[in-house]
RNA sequence: GGGGAUGUAGCUCAGUUGGAAGAGCACCUGCUUUGCAAGCAGGGGGUCGGCGGUUCGAGUCCGCUCAUCUCCA
């Protein structure tokens, strides 16, 4: 039986039995706790924990995972995979140990088609019930049941469900290990199927506290794993799902699988990592330098490298990514849709890391020819590599190795240590008070109650101050305060949107407000300024929100929602929001992308977003849960931290995310929407900038008035503008062209004039001429240009440029041969003028500040040169 | 958010203590030649990423800034 048809026979299986076939979950999940789905219960989680009522009593699916933690060793084992698929079947609340242990039992020996005899079992060693129904429902003889501790207790790391779990091993045979059963060796005797019974309850950390009142059945048989050991195989890399695309990395490196250990290594990474980096980018990931997108830029560097080991040059992904879907399409739909997306994007990230590779590579081999052999590579040069150029330590361990060179790894540790400390300090010097001071007045006077929602104006009562830092009892005039009111309209900045300003109005003062800042979760700070008067602790205020700015803020906000769809409809849904800022009128929106966009894509996302904006579909605000939110298909800030209940911004029936900020009712309250300027902030990141609602108004007006006013200047209509300036840039040119060669013209008749009336000393010419406001340049060529009409001789050029004085100075070839130099010649004259010069024989350049002493200078230089001249 | 590196001709890159902006490939013209990256001769092409400073003089030194790459958070 193949993988394939195990699939199969496992979801009809249970199908049979009263089980909801449940398709394969993304591989990112709903849970914000989790980076990457990582077991086949995931999707399931809130109905363990009891956040949800399931809408089905049994499921059965075929999850696809990922699990970041082993991606150094794969390829090293026969049986690890950062992707694989994970076949489970799920009760909740319903059937439990006494029909989740048959059934297992009934589908391996029957449908699958095992020898019971190589069958082995373990229970918890307080699990005498599941030992019970093993031993006297199903009928294994007792001794084929074994009880470990913890290996078989199931607990998630948190609080919650938890309990013990059964397992089922295969004697592979004793070739591969001794006697005695799972509980001796775990390499003979290989787990294929984990049954979990949840049954109670723990606490922090690992104390079970009662039993659970519903209690359900999770459990997970790797579909790889399984496959490999049924069909005697000796890895997973052979199996019929992954082999196709281990074949395929075979051909590309032009060697066969299993002819050399080494190379057979780089073909297992390669077979797993193209097999991985497919599903996540079909699932929606893209390289980049943090979370998801950097788990899958590891994973593809890892196999480009392995690739580069095999062969050097050569695109390899692309070819995987093909071999992975010809394999998988049939069973995921989404790769087969997605297919050139897919390709294009790991073709364009192999292109760069093999250009970082190259470029590491160089650097490597130039630091290694500098070392001797057996010499320690310092770990500064191993981390510059890593830090500067991206190149990977572990290639750099490799490289070295091979030359005989061992690197400084203590070294490289230390300065990856010092690079997060840095990291760390980075971020915690910019904050304002000490979180404990905040704390102390969040435990005094309570949260913050938000209002602003509906009221830009309330009255409040003032429930704590802060100067400098410190707790305050009254606040003077002049003093820059932090002020906690028990509930307020103002909005602290969040999710990209600036505070609130405004005011505070008390019967004995008024604060301005310039700044509103959630202090910690649950307090909002004012930032304000004492302008009249005091204030103190336990006053009522009026609260008043400055409604203009707040308005001109929720337009942008808004506007981001609506071009962040427009994003998603022109580029594609991989475009995930990485970051924004929202203010009055203005708008920053960062978002996953691959690229630069064209001129057309631009215009595009301008054009489509405006078209909804002027279109005036209402905006809905609602509360519900994350799960509702994430049925619902609302957008989510992954790396966000959500709560149970979650604020869903809803647009028309288009536009859904997860927002805790503010909005304009309708859509057309946006007003226009004007991309401004699109660019990269790293690579597949790009930001893009706006105006919205007046501001992106007056832009445009400010346009229009410029364009008018360049027509008038052109006597042009303003569409003729752009004509008109190409016309006038091209008669420019011809006329630049034109005066230079006028003047060129000009100065050989004067360079020809100066040559006729050079000093004569003996054969030689000797011409000084002082010609101010030239600069070097121009001085240069003046002297080369009487030069050549000199024949045999020397040239000086002096100028002034306001105080300072410059010459330049020329020999012939003849005379340089003789030993006469044009330094010589300067540096006298030079010294004159304060300063000093080059020593090039032939033409040199010298100057000075005191361009006053100018023509004396050049007095000297001629008499230098003369003399310079006559001696030889 | 904090570091590091790189920006020189269409492309790939040299450029020494600051002193006349270069090479290879590509392009154009002519000649030669007609078999797989042809040869020879000549030629065009540069805000040295941008702005400012120091200097008689800056691709080169200093400051700021933009772009690209990269690591950390």
């Amino acid at each position: 039986m193949n993988a394939k048809q195990l699939r199969a026979s496992f979801l009809r299986f249970f199908e049979e039995r009263g089980h909801t076939v449940r398709p394969s979950a993304s591989l990112i999940p709903v849970d914000p706790t989790l980076l990457l789905t990582n077991a086949g219960m995931v999707p399931f989680k809130p109905y363990f924990l009891g956040e949800e009522t399931p809408p089905f009593p049994r499921a059965t699916s075929s999850q696809k995972c990922f699990r970041t933690v082993d991606i150094d060793i794969i390829g090293t084992t026969a049986r690890h995979l950062t992707f694989f698929e994970m076949l489970g079947n799920f009760s909740f609340g319903d059937y439990f140990k006494e029909k989740a242990i048959p059934w297992a039992y009934e589908f391996i020996t029957e449908v699958v088609g095992v020898d019971p005899d190589l069958l082995w079992f373990t229970v918890h060693e307080t699990d005498d019930e599941a030992a019970r129904i093993w031993i006297e429902e199903v009928g294994v003889p007792p001794n084929r049941v074994q009880r470990r501790g913890k290996d078989n207790f199931w607990q998630m790391g948190v609080p919650g469900p938890c309990g013990p779990s059964s397992e089922i091993f295969y004697d592979r045979g004793p070739e591969y290990g001794p006697d005695g059963g799972p509980v001796v060796d775990e390499e003979r005797f290989v787990e294929i199927w984990n049954l979990v019974f949840m049954q109670n309850i723990q606490d922090e950390p690992y104390h079970v506290v009662g039993d659970l009142p519903a209690k359900n059945i999770d459990t997970g048989m790797g579909l790889e794993r399984t496959s490999m050991i049924l069909q005697g195989l000796d890895s997973v890399f052979e199996v019929d799902t992954v082999r196709p695309v281990l074949d395929t990395a075979a051909a590309y490196a032009g060697i066969r699988y299993g002819d050399d250990p080494i190379a057979d290594v780089s073909l297992r990474v390669l077979a797993d990592h193209g097999r991985s980096i497919t599903f996540l980018i079909a699932d929606g990931v893209v390289p980049s330098n943090e979370g998801r997108g950097y788990v899958l830029r590891r994973v593809l560097r890892r196999a480009v490298r392995h690739a580069w080991r095999l062969k050097g040059n050569g695109a390899v992904t692309p070819a995987l990514v093909e071999a992975t879907i010809d394999t998988m399409g049939d069973a995921y739909p989404e790769l087969v849709t997605q297919r050139a997306f897919i390709r294009d994007v790991v073709a364009r990230e192999e292109e760069k890391f093999r250009q970082t590779l190259a470029a590491g590579h160089t650097l490597l081999e130039d630091e290694l020819d500098r070392l001797e052999e057996g010499a320690l590579l310092p770990g500064s040069v191993a981390f510059k590599l890593h830090d500067t150029f991206g190149f990977p330590v572990e290639l750099t361990t490799e490289i070295a190795a091979e030359r005989g060179v061992d690197v400084d790894l203590h070294e490289f540790d230390e300065a990856m240590e010092e690079q997060r400390r840095r990291a760390r300090a980075a971020r915690s010097s910019d904050e304002g008070a000490d979180v404990a001071v905040y704390r102390a007045v969040l435990d005094t006077a309570g949260p913050s109650r938000f209002v602003g929602y509906t009221e830009l104006a309330a009255p409040s009562t003032v429930v704590g101050l802060l100067v400098d830092g410190e707790p305050a009892e009254r606040v003077e005039e002049g003093m820059q305060v932090e002020v906690f009111l028990d509930h307020t309209p103002f909005y602290a900045e969040a999710g990209g949107q600036v505070g609130d300003k405004g005011i505070l109005e008390s019967e004995t003062g008024r604060l301005v407000v310039h700044d509103t800042q959630l202090a910690v979760p649950g307090l909002i700070s004012h930032h304000a300024t004492v302008e009249r008067g005091s204030l103190q602790r336990g006053q009522t205020v009026d609260a008043l929100v400055d409604a203009p700015r707040r308005e001109a803020v929720s337009k942008s906000h808004t506007g981001t929602h609506i071009l962040h769809w427009s994003l998603r409809t022109v580029l594609g849904p991989h475009v995930q929001q990485a970051g924004s800022l929202n203010e009055a009128g203005r708008l920053r929106f960062d978002f996953s992308h691959f690229g630069p966009l064209s001129e057309e894509e631009f215009a595009e996302v301008e054009r489509v977003a405006n078209e909804r904006i002027i279109e005036n579909a209402r905006v809905h605000a609602f509360v519900t849960s994350i799960e509702d939110a994430r049925r619902q298909g609302a957008l989510a800030f992954f790396g966000d931290k959500y709560g149970e209940q979650v604020r869903v911004i809803e647009i028309g029936d288009y536009s859904k995310e997860l927002c805790g900020g503010t909005h304009t009712p309708s859509a057309g309250q946006v007003g226009p929407v004007i991309v401004l300027a699109e660019s990269s902030i790293g690579s597949n990141l790009r930001r893009i900038e706006a105006l919205s609602g007046d501001f992106a108004y007056e832009h445009i007006a400010s346009l229009r008035r410029r364009l008018g006013e360049t027509g008038r200047l052109l006597h042009a209509r303003p569409e003729e503008v752009p004509e008109r300036v190409r016309k006038l840039v091209e008669r420019t040119r011809e006329l630049e062209s034109e005066l230079s060669a006028l003047r060129q013209k000009l100065e050989a008749e004067e360079a020809a004039e100066l040559a006729e009336g050079a000093e004569r000393v003996g054969d030689a010419g000797v011409v000084v001429v002082e010609r101010d406001g030239l600069g070097p340049d121009q001085m240069r060529a003046l002297a080369l240009t009487i030069r050549n009409r000199l024949g045999s001789g020397v040239v000086v050029v002096g100028s002034r440029n306001g105080e300072k004085g410059s010459l330049v100075g020329v020999v012939s070839k003849d005379l340089v041969e003789r030993g006469v130099s044009a330094a010589d010649i300067l540096l006298p004259a030079a010294k004159l003028l304060g300063g000093g010069g080059s020593r090039d024989p032939e033409l040199s350049q010298a100057g000075g500040p005191r361009g006053e002493h100018l023509a004396e200078a050049l007095e000297v230089a001629k008499e230098t040169a003369a003399r310079l001249v006559a001696e030889v």
